[in-house]
RNA sequence: UGCCUCGUAGCCAAGUGGUAAGGCAUCAGACUUUGACUCUGACAUUCCGGUGGUUCGAACCCACCCGAGGCAG
């Protein structure tokens, strides 16, 4: 009998997951891991109990915080904005549901993420609103290769019908959103965890100082809430920090050019194949829409991404996922971004 | 010191006798396994620097006071 094991949340998605592999006649183990200390395992544990799976609990909080949570904020004081839900999927969820597939002897193993695999390739999942290949865009090859989506084939809204139909509690959970170590609000958060220096705003349109804020890090590009300053006709969206003088630069309006970029340089790139296309499509955040770039490929594993139509608030430490159809080819981490071929002054 | 202009919510800003537009910010929600973006809703319960007065009725008219700025000196 085929072997798989599952990480189990105890979410709906995981839940699910197990049911359908076991009613495709796997075995199955469920493990869930521990991540943080206020996550509470009882909703695995009564899944596990209820769909009557081997389940074991394993506990990761000290290397969570290594290289998840000590990473994210190390970023931030770099004044990126990174995504920690990457890095953690192949460092962490996909790195432990690999060794857990060797140590129970299991064939496989399985997550509730909404992607398909065929062929040791990455495909977006059925349902296209939940795909989630852009978070799993920097999972290794060894890992895609023994990795099974059990939920590739069908949408949430059905997802949550087998939940209700085997009386699982957790069928109307509400889906899991932010980042899953902060509990309470980012702000609060990382208040006391990064670096908080005030300094000035300053606008790029008149290049005045308009302002003082409470700290660079905090800002994000092409965020508008939360700059706390008002007065102006239009909306004020951050565009860009000067680290070393500790200055955050904005502009107003909806469609001001100073958000638009038309090219970025990725490093830390991955491929699900060797193949190096020199086109394709790319996105730059999770809720995006896709865009045509152009690839120019240099050396050390970096790439040029290329969109000389323009695209709004590429940020460093996001990541760019590439697209060709429905197929993930991979991504990297946007390192530099750049109008024209040129680095602009205020980012 | 004389003259002039102005003082409306956190910030801009309409309204010049008939019972407080709008924008930005903020807050709440929707969306979302990254803090973005976007969308929806709430936001001067009697009040328009203060105190009196005129009027059926004033933020809008009058007087004085306080405050900001400008011109003249």
């Amino acid at each position: 009998m085929t072997k798989v094991v599952v990480g189990l949340s105890g979410g709906v998605d995981s839940t699910v997951a197990v049911i359908l592999l076991k009613n495709k006649g796997y075995e199955v183990i469920g493990v869930t891991f521990l991540f943080t200390d206020e996550f509470d395992p009882k909703d695995a544990i009564e899944v596990a109990k209820k769909l009557n799976i081997e389940h074991h609990i394993l506990d990761y909080k000290t290397i969570f915080k290594e290289k998840v949570i000590n990473n994210f904020i190390n970023d931030y004081n770099k004044g990126l904005t990174p995504n920690p839900c990457v890095l953690c999927n192949r460092l962490i969820k996909f790195n432990f549901l690999y060794e857990s597939m060797l140590k129970y002897n299991a064939d496989y193993f399985a997550t509730g993420h909404y992607a398909k695999v065929i062929n040791g390739k990455l495909y977006k999942s059925s349902d296209k609103n939940k795909d989630q290949t852009y978070f799993l865009s920097n999972i290794t090859k060894e890992q895609l290769n023994k990795v099974l989506f059990p939920l590739e084939g069908i949408d949430k809204e059905k997802v949550r019908h087998i939940a209700s139909e085997y009386g699982l509690i957790n069928a109307t959970k509400k889906d899991s959103t932010d980042v899953c170590f902060i509990t309470s609000n980012f702000k609060d958060y990382i208040k006391d965890k990064i670096i908080n220096k005030k300094g000035k705003v300053i606008n790029v349109l008149n290049n005045e100082v308009i302002g003082e804020h409470d700290g660079l890090n905090r800002y994000t590009i092409g965020q508008r809430r939360g700059l706390n300053m008002g007065g102006t006709k239009e909306r004020m969206y951050v565009v860009g920090k000067d680290i070393e003088n500790n200055i955050l630069y904005i502009a107003t309006g909806d469609d001001n050019e100073y958000l638009i970029t038309t090219s970025c340089i990725l490093d830390n790139v991955n491929l699900f194949n060797e193949e190096k296309i020199d086109k394709c499509n790319a996105k730059f955040r999770y809720r995006q829409d896709e865009t045509e770039v152009e690839l120019n490929w240099l050396e050390d594993n970096k790439v040029e991404v290329i969109y000389e139509q323009g695209i709004k608030s590429v940020t460093p430490g996001q990541i760019c996922t590439f697209y060709k159809d429905d197929e993930c080819l991979g991504g990297g981490i946007i390192k530099e971004v750049r109008k024209n071929n040129k680095k602009l002054w205020y980012l």
